[in-house]
DNA sequence: TTCAGGCTATAAATTGGATTTATATCGTGC
DNA sequence: GCACGATATAAATCCAATTTATAGCCTGAA
């Protein structure tokens, strides 16, 4: 029959050893003498051996207490050690994100929301991939990557969608006298050199159908992947641009002004997690930091300069 | 504040990964449904996080949870490794032993009651040595080593001394005649051909003496270190020998017979043990075998074979 | 739909091991 | 010889773990 120890035999033995005496160490674990006495006495009958020998009221390790104690230590510190790893979880001091982000997120608005939140967390490992859309999708729903950030995809069992509705703006110079205006329409921009996305994409398409609609001629000066570089260009005064919220909310664009738009372009972006299984805590954390900042880019005025 | 885990909890909340439901861990462990699950609880209090996502009345583990388990399990191995070594030591199937014995009794003498004890005991490291009575006082005063057999040496406070008396006896060829005496005598051994050990060793100054007092010739044909090589020698035919009674005892001598002397030449034996510091269990146990084959020896009587 | 049977959670009662309180014994040093 | 500091032991107490009892929830079968 194997003894059954506890961890608190462990420390208590541990800190005779330390003291060499059993009145010693009760003082320093805050116990009573006795306490720790029936405690060894405990610890001695359940290895069928004692590890004192007592004479003269004092006691002297054997050597069988002293291999003891370098066991005791090790299980202790291995004990320590996870102890102080598994609260390092719930105090998000560590863990692991696998972030996966659409194109226009992927800038500045993930880099930067990550980056504070990764503020003063040095042990959190970050994977933060740009993939579009659609494999983004398939990333969330494999269980690869913990939160993704794309546009809104159909419903699937496999993903969990929080979607939000994010208004496209009109980029212009700052020095356009259309930059006077509070909401541009089609007609406001007839004709005017525009830089946008690939024909493909639903802004484009809507912009488009916007356009038609209202009679006006849609100029599509710029054909762009993604709509960062027409920032630049729209500062040096060579076009406007319709430009995503997340892209206008957070990118740096010199001599750019943003203005609202009629009909309104919504793209529906939308936070992926997967399904069924459970988050950790730091992605949680994440997720909820993450949805925090895309609720302010919804939220967030376009305002006159 | 660090969480304080108990063994129990660690052993809880494993069993509950493995079977993946508290109900049937509950029956592994022999405890009911509601102490585990309250375990369980306790657990995720002290970590300050849920360990499970509980949903539809079943538990999904986090993220955590297997993490968790990993360190769990490394703890618990470890503790069991502990207990495991520890428990060896009480069936003393662990520990070393470090022996330091005098010429006469490293022959056969000691090998032959270490090999039994250490019979069926794998791992039980011996360290044995041969050296002068002197050394060996000396090596256990230092606790260099953890028993002693030599002559006795003076009462010193740093040894504990057992001491044993033995009486040496004569070696004869089994075909001579002086044979068929049960007790020897000095006079019988006039001027017969003997073998003996070196001239400052007190068993041959005790046999000087004895001859001296009864008037007889002592004829010193071979003159030895120890007297095992002794054996031979009378085998051939070659001389009779004064032979201490360890060496008579478990020495192989083909065509030797080993007779009592009067007067008495007693050599005076003793175990050594470090004083002071407490032996290991394993040496107290090979101190009792060993005390038990020397008291045996100390009472086998010479028979006239 | 309902019912049986699986799961988990919670509250209250019980238990048992650890702890405290109280006391005895032994040695050492003054 | 006596105070002091050590350890051991017994009895009382306390607290955490466990059991008992119960309820809620979901699933699958009738």
């Amino acid at each position: 029959m194997l003894p059954n120890l506890t961890i608190r035999q462990l420390q208590t033995f541990r800190e005779v050893m330390r003291s060499g005496s059993i009145s010693e160490a009760s003082r320093t674990l805050l116990r009573t003498q006795p306490a720790v006495s029936t405690m060894i006495a405990n610890i001695e009958k359940e290895l069928g051996f004692n590890l004192f020998v007592r004479e003269h009221g004092r006691l002297t390790p054997s050597p069988e207490a002293h291999y003891f104690l370098e066991e005791a230590e090790e299980v202790l510190d291995r004990l320590d050690r996870t102890v102080r790893t598994m609260s390092e979880f719930g105090t998000l001091d560590r863990g692991s994100l696998r972030i996966a982000c659409h194109p226009a997120s992927s800038g500045f608005f993930l880099p930067k929301v990550l980056a504070e939140f990764l503020k003063g967390r040095p042990d959190v490992k970050a994977d933060l991939v740009m993939r579009s859309s659609q494999v983004i999708e398939d990333m969330i729903a494999s269980q690869e990557f913990d939160i993704g950030l794309a546009e809104t995809p159909r419903q699937r069992s496999s993903i969990r969608i929080e979607p939000f509705r994010l208004e496209c703006v009109i980029a212009l110079p700052e020095q356009d006298p259309l930059a006077s205006k509070d909401v541009l329409t089609p007609a406001d921009l007839e004709n005017y050199p525009m830089a946008m996305l690939f024909s493909d994409h639903p802004d484009t398409l809507a912009t488009q159908r916007a356009f038609a609609q209202c009679g006006a001629t849609l100029n599509r000066r710029f054909v762009l992947r993604t709509s960062l570089p027409a920032l630049p260009l729209v500062g040096a005064g060579l076009c406007g641009a319709i430009v995503d919220r997340i892209t206008a909310a957070t990118s740096p664009a010199p001599g750019v002004v943003f203005r609202r738009f009629t009909p309104v372009i919504a793209s529906s972006i939308a936070l992926l997690l997967p399904a069924q299984r459970p988050a950790s805590i730091l992605t949680t954390a994440f997720r909820d930091y993450l949805r925090q900042h895309l609720v302010q880019v919804e939220n967030t005025l376009i305002s006159t300069g």
